[in-house]
DNA sequence: GCGGCGCTATTTAGTCCGACATATTGGGAG
DNA sequence: CTCCCAATATGTCGGACTAAATAGCGCCGC
């Protein structure tokens, strides 16, 4: 990345450009595109962790926005970990153990940039740590709406490819409506980090190069034994599901 | 100031000595105490999902504290998924399950008041769900310090036991050491939420009865696996590690 | 007269400004 | 070496103004 313009104290010029550029579609705030730039700029590094940034005075001045709205942006921060600040000591970024990597926006900064492939593989182990167990509850517990949920996200997957937006929807939808199945709010909260995940890396996986295999007939399987109600089926079928995505993943990145 | 008592929704009375009570402590910011309380709040279900709460001015003035410091507060819960504002709409809390459950904050404001039985079942799913498989990956790739940490740990929670903070904060710098030894980012970021439930329970079960069952043999079983390089094994002894303390948690609540 | 439609009016969050309070740190006086 | 003071950056405050979204009104068409 562009790591040469470092000039002013976080990029005084350019940075409203920045700002107003990426936060101009109707819906994201001031404050929104301020945490979006600080936060993809921790995230990815050019501020390291211990790192002081600049004092709210100047770098909301340098942002060209009111020091109330560049507070909320570093409230937002601070609320997923990312930076803390005290008084005279100044607001200084966290070590990356204390960031909140699960947050759906902390991951959608995270992969604004350039992925990082470690970060990516760690993110599969993760699902192929619980979605498996995921889908085993879910075989056991789900009833009759969440199948036609996962259902019609099986619908909508086949009707769009993964190449569209509507499609990949249907993806995170369907993994959404395994995760909700298991009726269990800590595993739901999981989904939308696991969803982001997903979206993300297929992302990738589109942007490098048409998909080499169908993704649509190991969904199907995960679906039938949960629907079996055969929770080793439906393990052992999420498993592969989940290994064979690492896989097509990682020969593209 | 405030020489006049409003009558203000959100019970304007004691919200202000509560605000004070909860935050005198030097450390805790005002807006801190106030995402507190809103965040308790919250979880609680005193404001249901889909529930407006009162407008920025009046609830501010009713809590006796400036908007901005209000504001800042709101934006901590919109960054933690729990409520959502618009103009003129004003702001709502959102449904259950766009929550950021396992943001350590959150944790904390549901475990503040009474917990809710199913929810710790619900963590604890989680936990069985993800130690295990985390304690395999530990003992393929911890290294020297991961095995010291943990070993210091196991020594702390030898000294003092789970009746202290101390052992308490022992247990945790365990499961913490365990987590980090996998070299997952995304599981050492659960590690914060796990560690907040084994933390909470724990407590439960403290404040309940003397605890019946040593759990340190089961601790060192899993530290021997780990150390041994025995992921099999690693993994067998913390699911029963994890099944156990959710026998006792569940029989004393 | 009735129904739909667009415009304005109002409400509420969002942003801005400037001042003061508080806490922490680092250096200087005793 | 200790203690206190002053510099500094965040924290809080209050009020004013902007922007957006809803709701209600009035206009137009049927």
């Amino acid at each position: 990345m562009a790591s040469q313009e470092k000039a002013a104290p976080l990029t005084a010029a350019g940075a409203a450009e920045r700002l107003t550029s990426s936060s101009k579609g109707t819906g994201r705030r001031l404050r929104g595109a301020v945490a979006h730039y600080l936060g993809t700029a921790i995230v990815s590094g050019r501020i390291a962790p211990g790192e002081r940034l600049t004092g709210e005075v100047a770098n909301s001045e340098a942002l060209d926005v009111s020091r109330s709205a560049y507070r909320e942006a570093v409230q937002v921060l601070t609320a997923k970990g990312l930076v803390e600040s005290r008084p005279k000591a100044g607001t200084r970024v966290l070590p990356r153990s204390r960031w909140n990597m699960l947050d759906p926006a902390v991951l959608a900064w995270a992969f604004s940039g350039e992925p990082d492939l470690d970060f990516v593989r760690d993110l599969f182990e993760l699902r192929v740590v619980v979605e498996p167990n995921a889908a085993r509850l879910a075989a056991a517990r789900r009833d009759k709406a969440d199948l036609k949920a996962m259902k019609e996200a099986l619908a909508q997957m086949r009707r769009f490819t993964l190449a569209t937006e509507a499609g990949r929807a249907a993806d995170r939808d369907f993994h959404d409506a395994l995760l909700q199945a298991t009726h269990n709010s800590a595993l739901v909260a999981l989904s939308a980090s696991i969803g982001a995940a997903v979206n993300w890396t297929t992302q990738f996986k589109q942007r490098a190069r048409a998909l080499p295999r169908d993704p649509l007939p190991d969904h199907v399987r995960v679906y039938d034994a949960i629907a079996a109600g055969d929770g080793d089926a439906a393990s052992d079928a999420m498993r592969v599901l989940v290994e064979l995505a690492l896989e097509d993943t990682r020969s593209s990145m």
